[in-house]
This record gives C-alpha cells, sequence and structure tokens, in this order.
DNA sequence: CATGGGATTGACT
DNA sequence: GTCAATCCCATGC
C-alpha cells in the first residue's frame, strides 16, 4: 500500500482534489483499486447534499477534510466520499469507479460476478467489492479502515479527461467529473464532445 | 408524524 | 429502451 494522502491534501479546493485523486489507490478490508473516476460536489452549488446547509446527515460534510462520508443511496446501494476543503466547508469528492488492483478474487466472490470490468465500474459497484457500510462514515482516510494512498509510480504521470457529472438534475452544466483517459473501468465513457484534457 | 425524492443498479421488453 | 427495489432523512403540517 501506498503511503496514505494526508489531510492537507484534502483541504484544499474540491475540484483540484477530484483531479488529483485519479490514480490513487482505495483500500479496505483486503481488497483495493486505483481510482479512475470522480466527481466534485461543493455547497454552493444545488447537486451537493451539502446545499442545505448543516443538517444531522451533512454534519460529515461540514466537518474536517479527509474523512469519509458515506450514504445511503435510492435505499440499496451506498456511495463513498472524500471530505474536502477546511472544516465549515461542505464539500466532498465522490469516487465513482475503481480499476481492481488486489483481492479481485474477494470482489467477484462480493458482487457474484466474473468479468473485472463489471466489479468497480459504479459509485454503487466500487462500495459492494470494497465492502464500505454506513458505519464507515466519518472514518479517517489517513488511518483507516478505509484508506486512500498516493498513486503508485505506474500512474504517476496519468492523462485525465474532464466532462459534466452523471445521474443529477441540478449544476450539471459544471465539468466537475475526471476520469482516467482512456480507461476501460470507468462508470461510462465522457461525452466525446464535452471531454477536455485537464 | 406523513410524505417524497434521490450523486444507482440490474433485470426485463 | 423501461422500471422497480428500498431506506435515510429533509421538509411540511
Amino acid at each position: 500500500m501506498e503511503r496514505p494522502l494526508e489531510h492537507g491534501f484534502y483541504a484544499r479546493g474540491v475540484v483540484d482534489v477530484a483531479r488529483d485523486l485519479i490514480g490513487c489507490v482505495v483500500e479496505h478490508d483486503g481488497v483495493s483499486g486505483v481510482i479512475v473516476e470522480t466527481e466534485a460536489y461543493h455547497d454552493s452549488e444545488p447537486a451537493c447534499h451539502a446545499f442545505v446547509g448543516l443538517t444531522p446527515r451533512t454534519a460529515t460534510l461540514f466537518g474536517p477534510p479527509g474523512r469519509a462520508y458515506v450514504y445511503r443511496s435510492y435505499g440499496i446501494h451506498r456511495m463513498l466520499n472524500a471530505v474536502c476543503e477546511p472544516e465549515g466547508v461542505g464539500a466532498a469528492v465522490l469516487i465513482r469507479a475503481l480499476e481492481p488492483l488486489e483481492g479481485i478474487e474477494i470482489m467477484r466472490a462480493r458482487r457474484g460476478l466474473d468479468r473485472t470490468e463489471d466489479l468497480c465500474s459504479g459509485p454503487g459497484k466500487l462500495t459492494q467489492a470494497l465492502k464500505v457500510e454506513l458505519v464507515d462514515n466519518g472514518a479517517d482516510l489517513a488511518a483507516g479502515p478505509v484508506v486512500i494512498g498516493q498513486r503508485p509510480r505506474a500512474w504517476r504521470d496519468v492523462k485525465i479527461v474532464s466532462g459534466p457529472r452523471i445521474g443529477i438534475t441540478k449544476a450539471a452544466e459544471l465539468p466537475w467529473r475526471f476520469c482516467a483517459a482512456g480507461n476501460r473501468f470507468v462508470s461510462r465513457p465522457l461525452p466525446v464532445a464535452t471531454g477536455a484534457t485537464v
């Protein structure tokens, strides 16, 4: 496992962090994967849960950077985010897809699937493969149990493209989605017309 | 206290 | 392409 990212990494602007998390490694409960797709969310725009202000649900988002924000979506899935920006600002990066790295057989068992491309190619899929649960909400991403480590050498100079976020109805025009260019483990390819190399 | 809506996925037509 | 599953919690009465 690469060295965990420090809290200062997450204390910066959330869009910068979303871009820089591409190529970093997420590890939990015996499995790991390289982040190949992210989205940024900030309390200044209505697609962000923190847009409504400080509530029990959004407390983690407004808390210190470098923690996990985990919530349930559609009553079924769990979403994994990294809290960013200084305490008091509600911002986070949604981890949307991983390229499986370690524990692939464990991932196959948890997902009930064989194709490696299907194990972590979506925000709800990767939490199932990594066994991230709601109790992990608020966990320190430098200390675990969910840990994010810096880019392995092979990913140091990964090419990154950006485009509009997926699955939202508000502020859908912001190009706050980032993907590893040409990677086949992303949830969906970027629209060609909007893709811009970062 | 009752209601409604998701930062999704997988199964089915 | 369509659609249901299922639960937390924000909102409104």
